[in-house]
DNA sequence: CGCTCCTTTCAGAAATTTGTGAAGTTAAGG
DNA sequence: CCTTAACTTCACAAATTTCTGAAAGGAGCG
């Protein structure tokens, strides 16, 4: 059965894991060692794990450790943390950050209703094509709203089910 | 102002929207060609445009636009129509159809759902990393129901708010 | 039936992306 | 200060992706 909580865990499984998922990333869309990366924090027993951890468990350089993990940060799905006292830097993935991270799709969804504007007014409202802009961009916007409604609905959701993480 | 519809429109104003829309979904993940043709599409008068009338407008290959044309078929953000008494084939973005298509990132979640529950079995339920995934699976399958609720009120809004289409 | 127009497929050239090694940079610790 | 541990940057080689021209396929029309 499973390993009983405390035990080393086998790497095996967790490695099948990590790259398993962070294929089905890639093919949303994000690179793989960012994905990978990513995968293995979350996969981690305490979402945290320094550069050094990452590069080994990954098989990977550090130089595409860096890479990965500034892109992560960017995009806000993992945080840096400098350890104390030391020239080791942690990555973290916070369990609530990243959703709102995969929702920070918002700034993506900004930049395509300000295209969807310009358009708008350079094809004229008055046009089909115009109108047809017009709607997809009704529609982005009622998404942006709803999106926010839904995340706090799932704030709701999850201490009621999981507790104050 | 703008043209007064039923006027030719100006091309170059099309082509710059459509470049710069067709930028903003590449950056969001979609290969070039289906971005092209997809924001091509948006961007005409009747929603419908021929093979010839997409390799012309956006400068590529007949072979270029039969592959974006497949793809953007499959992940239902467009449908093929054949033009009755004629080879020509004519493309089509209808209104909600894509909205929809968006939605079926469902298919993507599905997966990232499966990978998830291998996860939490393989590594442990009782374990950090397991609660961890277990968590975020059940993000996903919030965001499922979610998502599918906010679709019916989208219909309704547009409904009020255009007319049905 | 065969011709012709359109679309699709395929192989390959070109461009882009990806990951590495190695040099460079910064800061802790003696 | 000097050493050393760690991260970052950079240039390049390799792999992958993208788009094209050319040939093949198939449906309408005579």
């Amino acid at each position: 059965m499973a390993e009983p909580s405390g035990t080393a865990r086998d790497p095996e499984a967790v490695s099948r894991f990590v790259e398993h998922f962070a294929a089905q990333l890639v093919e949303a869309g994000l690179q793989r060692m960012p994905a990978r990366v990513f995968a293995a924090l979350l996969a981690s027993d305490k979402g945290v794990l320094t550069s050094a951890e990452l590069g080994e468990q990954l098989k990977i350089s550090p130089a595409a450790v860096s890479g990965a993990v500034r892109y992560l940060a960017q995009v806000r799905m993992v945080s840096r943390e400098r350890e104390p006292g030391s020239r080791r830097e942690r990555y973290r993935v916070h369990g609530d950050q990243w959703y709102e991270a995969l929702t920070n799709r918002e700034a993506i969804l900004k930049r395509w209703e300000d295209a969807l504007r310009e358009g708008v007014t350079s094809l004229g409202a008055d046009t089909p094509a115009g109108r047809r802009l017009e709607e997809t961009l009704a529609f982005f916007e009622f998404v942006d709203q709803e999106v926010a409604a839904m995340m706090e609905r799932w704030r709701a959701h999850r201490e009621q089910r999981f507790g104050r993480g």
